[in-house]
DNA sequence: AATAAATATATATTATAAGATATCAGAAAA
DNA sequence: TTTTCTGATATCTTATAATATATATTTATT
């Protein structure tokens, strides 16, 4: 890369894995090729202003042109200020159907009882909780576990394995959630009047 | 214009005009044709993203990719805080070139000491004065005129016209700094810590 | 009204992105 | 181990940006 846009490929991948999206999945999102993406995140590629613009858009992010002598502000906004990102939208609507199923079936199945009782509190746990965009990729993980789990028949190995790693899960959001109160960004650093 | 990026080819135009740069000028520092430029200006063509680092950097500009959720808080940094953007140093540089070429041909013809002194002064005070780029055209159109004087064969009608000419520019500048005490939007409506 | 400057178009050539699709290698999960 | 997922490459066609250059059109300036 010669032309020194190599923030804006690294910003992109960054906040594409923040989201917890493949290639693939921003493939879908913005209506590029995959291979095209992946050109563009290596630097192998001088992209037209509309993919990129395609690529941002479907991140969430708008580009800004701002003078250089206020460049370090506008940084310092963005770190500052953005609301530690949550969770994919798409995602998380993912998990609670795939979550919705399993639910079903295993009150249709009508045994374990209390794993059932278990995973619907957890269901509500999922409605109240802001999931930080760190956690993505286990997050992403156990939806797809989930969805595994609804199409293969059911049995109690299964479904220990699946308390387990909702378990684990937790343990891992709740820890974030206790951690987030002590970061001291998480409290913006400047106040608009 | 499709791809919804009118804003950004907007701002490269403002900010074009903010430092009185023709579109050949900023073709010349940014090693674009002026062709290339009046096209993306217009929205009618996709450029790549080289060519819009090219341009952007030759007027001062960076990129950022801001989450949308702080989207406004950027571009009100940008508008509030951005020191009212002084006049390109390459069109300043010119200025003083040509101010002082006049400058010494009337020293040299040693008549109408009085108006000589008035430059001599004015000079300083083009030292002094941070000139808005809200006045960039009127400054650029002045040192065309100083620059076709020095050229010319000086006589008393031109030089009256000259003493005119730069009586209303100063004028202009002194009324813009003035205005821009009063100016609300010159204090920034928010503090970093 | 005439001239000049700035901007918008036009043309022709070359280079390369876009796009569709397939494949490969490595990592992760089963 | 086998399968699945992910990211990187390759190939081919088509579309279009880049570039140089010229010219027209619009806008200031004298």
């Amino acid at each position: 890369m010669n032309y020194e846009s190599h923030h804006l490929s690294a910003a992109i991948k960054k906040a594409r894995a923040n989201l917890g999206l493949s290639q693939r999945d921003l493939s879908e999102r913005s209506g590029l090729p995959q291979a095209q993406i992946s050109k563009f995140e290596n630097g192998t590629v001088d992209i037209r202003l509309s993919s990129l613009v395609a690529l941002f858009r479907a991140l969430g992010l708008e580009l800004e042109l701002v003078p250089r002598q206020v460049v370090p502000a506008v940084q310092s906004i963005v770190k500052n200020i953005t609301p530690r990102s949550t969770i994919d939208v798409k995602l998380l609507a993912r998990a609670k159907m795939a979550l919705n199923c399993v639910l079903q079936q295993l009150a249709r199945l009508n045994q374990s009882p209390g794993k059932l009782e278990y995973l619907k509190e957890y269901s509500h746990f999922l409605e109240r909780t802001q999931i930080s965009a760190i956690h993505t990729k286990s997050f992403k993980r156990w939806t797809k576990f989930l969805e595994r789990l609804k199409t293969d028949s059911f049995d109690n190995k299964k479904i220990e394995l699946l308390i387990k790693r909702t378990e684990e899960l937790r343990n891992q959001l709740e820890q974030a959630s206790d951690s987030s109160i002590q970061d001291p960004f998480s409290r913006p650093a400047y106040s608009l009047d």
